[in-house]
DNA sequence: AACTATTTATAAGA
DNA sequence: TTCTTATAAATAGTT
């Protein structure tokens, strides 16, 4: 299916056979796996090579251990069932088998081989993620408090500024017997927690109340 | 894989389920099928859907073996699993103890069990918070914005009454040749951005930028 | 074991 | 269910 059609017919050549055999294998597990996850059902998947090698997919809900294993062993290698020594030969290396297996699979599962993403690798890019986030946070609370800081200087500074010229105006006032009813014009705001930004950027401004405890701003808190 | 991509992992329409597990189960079959041509593998697959329904392949000499199989049972009478070789019986126990530790380990994985916790549900609960999140930023945002334009107001009203009163003051200095000096401090600070929170608790107080895409907040992205 | 030009499989929509 | 079709995946042949 791919640098040219191919009649699906035995392939002569061996080590072809072999080749292919190896990759539609994968592909084919690959497949009932994700059957087994998209649709919720059960698969049971046996093969087995012309060099005789057995390997299986069985979805991890499918059948109970005992109804597998009967029919593991029904569907498998016939020439090697002349006794029951050799019978049993045969169901330990098949079991074993079955055993390498099911741990490639908790392997892949675990992330070892997953699409090259090694899900141990996320797990830690998720916290190395989550300390930064931390970090940030903190250094963000220092510099706000700076801000927080310098703005009440300001507006103390403002304040100062205003309530001068306000004497000014009043001592004027008192001079020539006018009534301009200048004043600061409070509607209710506290001066002292006013906030002063910085910032360049036409992005989306924001403000956010931390909890005391200095909670918020994380999430999936771990 | 067409039309999208999907993700793998259980479709929750159950009709779309359906279809989904018709068509892979047509494609499993023959890649099954092809398998065992090109190869010369044997090849057995069994696969029951979510509605119970049981379909299987199994390739014509895997068929011949397991027919072979059955008779050889019926025929010999032989149970091959009460042979004289106990110290294998033992290892195929252990084995298959082994297999289901595995089994279970695999499922836990898939999250059929993880600690009473489904990871299932644990998805989805993710997906309810980032939902959640998602409103609640928006809602902010709303908030914020108006805190921002009362802000404005307030700020270009205070600076109103100090330009006022400067001009007062100008106009006083003017008369009598004094020289005050009084103005507004400026020290980069920007009043068209400040904003202004009416908050009567001592909580902490913070910014962040949020990103121009309204992204952020959302974490363990899925 | 990689690469990549093609062929297949298939998700979404009818 | 089946058909269509744009797109994702699988893979045959090659290095």
């Amino acid at each position: 299916m791919a640098r040219g059609k191919i009649q699906i017919k035995r392939i002569e050549n061996s080590t072809n056979r072999q080749v292919t055999y190896s990759k539609r294998r994968n592909g084919l597990f690959k497949k009932a796996r994700e059957l087994t996850v998209l649709c919720d059902a059960k698969v049971s998947l046996i093969m087995i090579s012309s060099t005789n090698k057995v390997q299986e997919y069985i979805s991890p809900s499918a059948i109970s251990t005992k109804e597998f294993f009967d029919q593991y062993q029904r569907t498998s290698g016939i020439d090697l069932w002349s006794s029951p020594y050799e019978n049993m030969q045969e169901s330990l290396k098949k079991l074993k088998e079955v055993n390498r297996n099911l741990r490639r699979e908790i392997r892949q599962r675990i992330g070892e081989g997953l699409n090259g993403l090694k899900f141990k690798q996320i797990c830690a890019l998720q916290q190395e993620i989550d300390e930064s986030l931390k970090v940030t946070r903190e250094r963000r609370l220092k510099v706000m408090s700076n801000q927080i800081e310098t703005t009440r200087k300001k507006v103390r500074n403002l304040e100062g500024v205003n309530s001068k010229l306000e004497n000014r105006v009043v001592a004027e006032r008192d001079l020539d017997q006018e009534d301009p009813h200048y004043g600061l014009v409070d509607d209710g705001g506290e001066y002292g927690s006013v906030i002063q930004f910085q910032q360049g950027g036409g992005h989306g401004l924001f403000a956010i109340r931390l909890q005391p405890n200095g909670g918020g701003g994380g999430c999936c808190g771990g």
